[in-house]
RNA sequence: GGCCCAGUAGCUCAGUUGGUUAGAGCGCCGGCCUGUCACGCCGGAGGUCGAGGGUUCGAGUCCCUUCUGGGUCGCCA
C-alpha cells in the first residue's frame, strides 16, 4: 500500500531546513524515523540521507490528516508539505540540528507502508549477521551513509588528482584468462567456447602493463579485484584498488607520486596534514626492529636481538635454536608487569598459533623484584643484563622467543601488537611507512620450487641481479609498500622491461620457456615490441576508507560485503543454476559423495 | 582444512551449584495525555533457550554431534 507522489515534488532534503526557512512552505520526503503521539499532537520525525527534520500533526488542524497521521508507523516512507515554523524557546531541542524548527503540516502522504524492521534504524550495537541479511536497513544509519558518502569523496579526490596529474582513466576488461601463480581465479564459463573459461581479473596488471607497452604513459583505474581465498576481517574475496601504472620512472617517482595522492587525500577527506614525505625502511630492517613487513609505527615496543646474551646457555631451548642457526630475541610490552597470568598464557598462545614453540618472560615488578620463567637456567645478573638490552623498567614485562629467524619475527611482531593493544599504547594519529627491497623469490619446500613474493614481473634490484641463478633467496625487489598504521594500503614495483631478464625470472621459477609461452602467452609477445621501463602501485581503496572512517572491518566499509564463508547474506550468492544453464555451457556436475 | 569464541523474545542481553510457571531494556499492539523529542503513564502480546541426541528423578545450565555467525592459522603472485 501507498499513495502516489503526483502532484508534490520535494522541495528540501530534512536536513537543509533551517531558520531561514521560516515562513516558507516547503516538502520534505522520507523515512519515519520516530513518531510521538501526544493526545491530540503527532511529531513525525522524517529521515532522509541529510539529516532528520520534524513535522508537527495538530487534529484540530484536519482530522482526517490526524487519522492519517496516527496510522503511521516507523521506516513509512512519507511525504510533509507544510510551513516551517520556529518553535517556542522551551521546545528547541538542542541536540537536533533542525532542533530550533519544524514543519507545521498541510499534506501529509503515505508513499509506502513498511513492516515493523527486525532491528531499529537508531539501534546501537545489532550483530553483524542481522545488519548484513537486512543490509538495505542497515544502511539507513546516518553513520553508514557517512561511511558511502566519505567514500564516495575520496574516489573524487582520487580522480581529480590523478586527472590533474596527467594520468588517463582506463577500464581493462574483466573477463580475463586464467594465468598461472597467484590466488585462486574466480572462472566464469564460456558459452561459446563451452570447456573453456574467463577469470575475473586478480588486479589488472599484465593488462596495465601492456597499456605501458601502448604508449598510455599514465594509467589509472578505480578498479574491482577478485580473489577466490578465505576471507578475513581486512579480506573480501572483492575488493576495490586504485591502480596506477607510469612509464619511464623508477622507485622515487612511483613514492613521490603516491605521497602526493595521499597528502590529498588526508587534506581534502580529514583536513590533516601528513608528512610531505614519509620515512623508507627497508624488509630487513622492518622484520628485525618491528618483527612485520608492515609494521604499526605509532609506537615503540622494537624487538631485539639477544642471541649473543644467552649462547652456550643450559636452557635447551635457546641453545637448540641458536645452533640451529636460528636467533633469540625479545619485545619489551613496556607497562605491562601487571598482566595477569592467564592473559599472558594467551599470549603464548598467540606466539604458538605463529608457528613459536613457546614464549618465556621476564617480569620486573614495580617493587624491583623479577619474576622469570628462565631464571633456573640463568643467573640474576644474566637476567639483568638482559633487561638491560631491551631497556627494561619496573612495570615492564619482556617475552622472550627463540626459533629460526622467520619464526621468531613473526612470532614476536605479533606479541608486540597485541602487548601495545592490550596496554592501550597505540596513539591516535596516522604513520606512514614506506617498506622497500622485499625479497623477490619464496621458496616453498612443499612444491619444491621458488614463487614470486610479489608477482613474476617484478624487477629484481640491479645490484642483485647477479644472483638470480645462484643465490634466488638472496635477491631483493625494487617493490614497495606503503604501510599506514600497521596496514599495507599500497603495493608496488618497477617491473621487468628487458625480455632478457624476464626469461631468467621464469626461469628461476621453474617455468621453461615452452610453458611459460603457455601461461603468459599473449604478455610475453607484448613485450617484444618496445617496452619502455615502467613502475607502478596498487592502494586498496576499501582498507584506505576503512582507517579514514575508523573502522575496524571491512565490511564496515563495503556495502554488500561477503560473510567468512564468501557467501552474501542478503542475496544469498552464489546459488546453483538451472540444468538448462549448465547445458549450454556444456558444464556437468560431479555427483556429490556420501561424505560431502 | 585446523584452532578459539558466541548462539536465550523482533533487537540487545541477564539467567546463581542442574531444581517451581525462563526475566530485563528497547521494539511491537491497545488505551490515556495539547509541546513531545531516549516523552511519560496504564495494560497486553510475544520463547522449540540454534538443531539433534545423550546423562539425570529433573537440563537454558553437563556431555556428544551438527548448523549458523565471528576471529585466527593455513591460504591470500
Amino acid at each position: 500500500m501507498g499513495e502516489s507522489m503526483t502532484g508534490m515534488k520535494r522541495t528540501h532534503y530534512a536536513g537543509e531546513i533551517n531558520e531561514k526557512l521560516i515562513g516558507q512552505t516547503v516538502t520534505v520526503m522520507g523515512w519515519v524515523n520516530k513518531q510521538r503521539y501526544l493526545s491530540h499532537l503527532i511529531f513525525i520525525v522524517v529521515r532522509d540521507r541529510t539529516g532528520i527534520v520534524q513535522v508537527v500533526v495538530n487534529e484540530q488542524k484536519n482530522a482526517a490528516r490526524y487519522a492519517l497521521a496516527k496510522s503511521i508507523r516507523g521506516e513509512y516512507v512519507v511525504a510533509a508539505t507544510g510551513v516551517v515554523i520556529a518553535r517556542m524557546p522551551e521546545n528547541v531541542n538542542p541536540n537536533m540540528p533542525t532542533g530550533g524548527i519544524e514543519i507545521d503540516v498541510q499534506e501529509l502522504r503515505v508513499l509506502s507502508e513498511s513492516e515493523v524492521p527486525p532491528f531499529q534504524v537508531a539501534d546501537e550495537g545489532v550483530a553483524l549477521d542481522m545488519r548484513l541479511k537486512y543490509r538495505y536497513i542497515d544502511l539507513r544509519r546516518p553513520e553508514m551513509q557517512k561511511v558511502f558518502e566519505m567514500r564516495h569523496k575520496t574516489a573524487q579526490v582520487v580522480r581529480q588528482y590523478l586527472s590533474d596529474t596527467g594520468f588517463l582513466e582506463l577500464e581493462t576488461p574483466m573477463l580475463l584468462n586464467s594465468s598461472p601463480e597467484g590466488a585462486r581465479d574466480y572462472l566464469v564459463p564460456s558459452r561459446m567456447h563451452p570447456g573453456s573459461f574467463y577469470a575475473l581479473p586478480q588486479s589488472p596488471q599484465q593488462l596495465k602493463q601492456i597499456l605501458m607497452v601502448s604508449g598510455f604513459d599514465k594509467y589509472f583505474q578505480i578498479a574491482r579485484c577478485f580473489r577466490d581465498e578465505d576471507l578475513r576481517a581486512d579480506r573480501q574475496p572483492e575488493f576495490t584498488q586504485v591502480d596506477i601504472e607510469l612509464s619511464f620512472v623508477d622507485e622515487a617517482d612511483v613514492m613521490t607520486m603516491a605521497e602526493g595522492l595521499m597528502a590529498k587525500i588526508f587534506k581534502d577527506i580529514l583536513n590533516v596534514d601528513i608528512p610531505k614525505t614519509f620515512p623508507i625502511m627497508t624488509y630487513h630492517e622492518a622484520m628485525e626492529r618491528f618483527g612485520s613487513d608492515k609494521p604499526d609505527t605509532r609506537f615503540g615496543m622494537e624487538l631485539k636481538d639477544i642471541s649473543d646474551l644467552v649462547r652456550g646457555s643450559d636452557f635447551q631451548v635457546f641453545s637448540g635454536a641458536l645452533d640451529a642457526g636460528g636467533s633469540v630475541r625479545g619485545v619489551n610490552a613496556q607497562g605491562c608487569a601487571t598482566m595477569p597470568r592467564k592473559k599472558i598464557d594467551e599470549f603464548v598462545e598467540l606466539a604458538r598459533t605463529h608457528k613459536a614453540k613457546g614464549l618465556a618472560w621476564i617480569t620486573l615488578t614495580e617493587d624491583g623484584s623479577v619474576k622469570s620463567t628462565i631464571s633456573k637456567f640463568f643467573t640474576e645478573e644474566q637476567i639483568a643484563e638482559i633487561a638491560a638490552k631491551f631497556d627494561g623498567k619496573p612495570g615492564d614485562l619482556i617475552f622472550l622467543c627463540a626459533d629460526v629467524n622467520a619464526i621468531v619475527f613473526e612470532a614476536l611482531g605479533a606479541v608486540r601488537l597485541a602487548a601495545a593493544k592490550w596496554k592501550n599504547a597505540i596513539p591516535e594519529g596516522y604513520e606512514f611507512l614506506w617498506v622497500t627491497k622485499f625479497p623477490l623469490l619464496e621458496y616453498s619446500p612443499e612444491d619444491q620450487r621458488y614463487f614470486a613474493a610479489h608477482h613474476p614481473f617484478t624487477s629484481p634490484l640491479e645490484e642483485d641481479l647477479p644472483l638470480l641463478e645462484s643465490k634466488p633467496s638472496e635477491v631483493r625487489a625494487r617493490a614497495y609498500d606503503l604501510v599506514l598504521n600497521g596496514f599495507e594500503i599500497c603495493g608496488g614495483s618497477i617491473r621487468i622491461h628487458q625480455q632478457d631478464v624476464q626469461k631468467r625470472m621464469f626461469a628461476a621459477l621453474g617455468f621453461t620457456p615452452e610453458s611459460a609461452e603457455e601461461g603468459f602467452g599473449y604478455f610475453l609477445e607484448a613485450l617484444k615490441y618496445g617496452v619502455p621501463p615502467h613502475g607502478g602501485i596498487a592502494m586498496g581503496f576499501d582498507r584506505l576508507i576503512m582507517i579514514i572512517t575508523g573502522g575496524d572491518s571491512l565490511r564496515d566499509v563495503i556495502l554488500f560485503p561477503k560473510v567468512k564463508d564468501a557467501s552474501c547474506p542478503m542475496t544469498y550468492a552464489p546459488s546453483t543454476v538451472a540444468d538448462v544453464q549448465l547445458e549450454e555451457l556444456g558444464i556437468a556436475l560431479r555427483p556429490k559423495k556420501d561424505d560431502e
